[in-house]
DNA sequence: CTTGACCCTTGTGTTACCCAAAGGTTTTAC
DNA sequence: GTAAAACCTTTGGGTAACACAAGGGTCAAG
């Protein structure tokens, strides 16, 4: 099959797919008359088995390493059980972190519902922020996210 | 203050407070002599407001509106309230999502606690994830993420 | 044979910064 | 007094996972 049947197959886009490939996720054969990219069914199946990794957290590079594994006819397994249960304590922390955050959102619209809009006297920029505490910083450094799937642009 | 100053006084790096120089969202003068940029007690407050503000889910281009519309005199109430209502549900899906991946990796870890590693046969890849139910898409297309403040690396 | 529907590659944009390099400045120490 | 440490500046590249547009070849239908 051609790209976009692929990619149909497993309700990804064209666009995705050519990522993966570009990215060695996929290794498709080429028609040697005009250089379309050629998909079986066991790449069908790869892509879902991808699509089922990222949305079990795993990044591309990682589901790289898996395949690339898999392809020398080594277990993949040990080393998804590893990402996995390290990657589960970054997850719980992210959900925590956004429910405080919903909170504060919400606690915001609530304690604001009544507070009249006054315009900035030149030293608040909106009451409504301001009023907030700061955020707890220790020591305060650096930062990076955890691998989580994307949701709609 | 110096760059350096300003971003320890609201435990940021200097090359933070220099991608809000460069962003828009603070304008220091410049010493005539050196260049530098020079900050005061007020650029402060306006960067501790941005750090509220970003802990309160807005992004960097927002805040900037912000800013704007008070720098003009304008009061950005009820432009921030309006942003908050709208991000709030996006949040909320996020963390709905989120948490439902926790879910699968703690299934996962649970499930394949007894299971053998199982070389791949050239048809299973990792049976692990093989074994997953694949990711409800219905007619899969376009996602978005919330604009949530990162996290420790 | 001409559309329209796909395919290809290459390059750019997104988000909020981080980091390195090359070079000027200021502060500190001896 | 001066050399080294510590900071400052700008420029440019990297990150994650694609989306999207451009420029151009290919193919099946009418």
């Amino acid at each position: 099959m051609k790209v976009s049947e692929l990619a149909k197959g497993a309700g990804v886009t064209a666009e995705t797919v050519r990522h993966y490939v570009r990215e060695g996720l996929l290794h498709p054969e080429r028609h040697p008359d005009n250089g379309y990219q050629l998909f079986t069914q066991v790449d069908l199946e790869r892509l879902r088995f991808i699509q089922r990794a990222r949305t079990l957290g795993f990044g591309v590079a990682e589901i790289r390493e898996i395949l690339d594994h898999a392809d020398h006819g080594d277990s993949p397994c040990p080393m998804v059980r590893d990402l996995l249960a390290s990657r589960l304590p970054q997850i719980h922390a992210r959900i925590a972190e956004l429910q405080a955050l919903a909170e504060r959102m919400e606690q915001a619209l609530e304690t604001w519902a009544g507070m009249p809009d006054g315009t900035p006297d030149g030293h608040s920029l909106c009451r409504l922020i301001e009023s907030f505490p700061e955020p707890l910083r220790g020591d305060a450094k650096r930062r990076a996210d955890e691998h989580a799937p994307k949701e709609e642009p």
